[in-house]
DNA sequence: CGCTTCTTTGAATTTCGTCAAAAGGCGTGG
DNA sequence: CCACGCCTTTTGACGAAATTCAAAGAAGCG
């Protein structure tokens, strides 16, 4: 990974957070930011804890989960970079409500809730802005509760595949690669299934050729076989 | 139902969305504002239309449920008096993404996208409780998932009634009644499960005391048993 | 090369959805 | 006021799907 190649102004420009907003204002994001380099693994917050920071994945990959008081866990999302994480709790809980883990190494930035509100009190683009990615979240999570409650396990882990491969997936000869390792237990976390089912599943699939793993490495060969298999009723 | 006594800018004062707002801003709010009046079971939107506007209860009750292409529906959420529905995709598709029906007779104001975003931009403490508002929702989206992932029919009903309770509960001398009329489909599209499924719950809950139903009104005559089975993992 | 972690696979068990049908409530209109 | 019809709820039986239990196999790492 690049040492700070990422640190200039003109990355947090490209933000979506961040758009449309003048270079003096962009500055002071820049000025105002922590960054943090993250080691694969290691964790950035968890649920619980106090102090929460408005945070932003600059390069690397973040999987955000939540974790029931019996110990089942659904993983929310995965952050890949210029992403926003752990900015929605700053004005409800001051608690996380979730466990973020980098995946891979991961360069992050955070604001503090005063640095940040001040930001938005001046831009209120900002605002808008985190309006704008926690309104498509809240969008995507409704989803996922409809295909939860009422789809069957297989469904249910094409389209965890189908999103994983718009969000992070990354275009080879072989077809749609998903840039970040992802193990057996995370495809079943996001499914809302077990180790074992995702399992079964995954190799039923891998053996029809419709996806390979390397190295836990997922490759989407035949998106639209799959992308059948999520909207087919008798699955 | 009064005929328009909740028509006064005190109103509009007291909504979360327009909290900590100087009196003008408030008076703009309600000048901008489009009332109605809805009939019992009349659709406010329907998903898929265009034309999107922030809506928010005067008084009255909305279901705001999402509907997949295979027909199977989920309850999003309930909306009562002050709270708002319906503005999440206004930065995001220009399109509802869920239906939003009346339960009961229901006066409701709604403001154009061109209208919130200029109050918005002359308020930003405007934009700041929308972030609150929704970063609540997706929270509480987010612990959804989880109890749909990983937890049993009976405990998801079980949290779908305390839920349900706390949101809309009123103190009778028979225990909490919930405000609204509910149908067994109703609660099973919250906890995510089959109208028969949530029946046989019910009907033994309420068998064993733990609560009632006259007329399509629950009351829950013993929150603490209910809690203990929410949180009960041999459920 | 041995250990740890992840993955695969089989079999038994359980839960819940599906199918089916009857009973109950409420309002309407005769 | 009663009877009819529609909508909601209850209940039973059955079957499919997925979790759980169990164990072995593979792959990467030190």
């Amino acid at each position: 990974m690049s040492k700070d190649a990422h640190l200039t102004p003109q990355f947090f420009a490209g933000m979506e957070l961040f758009r449309d907003l003048p270079p003096a204002a962009i500055e002071k994001v820049a000025a105002s930011a922590r960054v943090r380099r993250v080691a694969r693994e290691a964790r950035i917050f968890n649920q619980g804890d106090a102090g929460v920071r408005a945070h932003a994945v600059i390069e690397g990959v973040v999987r955000i989960a939540q974790t029931g008081s019996d110990g089942a866990q659904v993983v929310v999302r995965f952050i890949g970079a210029g992403e926003i994480f752990g900015a929605v709790s700053l004005f409800t809980d001051a608690r996380y409500p979730a466990d973020a883990v980098a995946l891979v190494e991961t360069l992050e930035a955070s604001w503090s809730e005063a640095e940040l509100l001040e930001l938005m009190i001046a831009q209120p683009q900002i605002a808008i802005n985190v309006i704008h990615i926690i309104g498509k979240r809240l969008q995507e999570a409704q989803e996922r509760m409809r295909e939860l409650a009422t789809q069957g396990a297989t469904r249910r882990v094409a389209h965890a595949v189908l999103r994983l491969g718009r969000q992070a997936g990354r275009e080879t000869a072989d077809g749609t690669e998903i840039a970040f390792p992802l193990r057996r237990k995370d495809v079943a976390d996001i499914a809302g299934t077990t180790l074992h089912t995702a399992s079964r599943i995954l190799t039923a699939w891998e053996s029809a050729g419709l996806l390979a793993t390397r190295n836990q490495h997922l490759t989407i060969r035949q998106p639209s076989e799959i992308a059948r298999i999520a909207e087919d009723a008798s699955d």
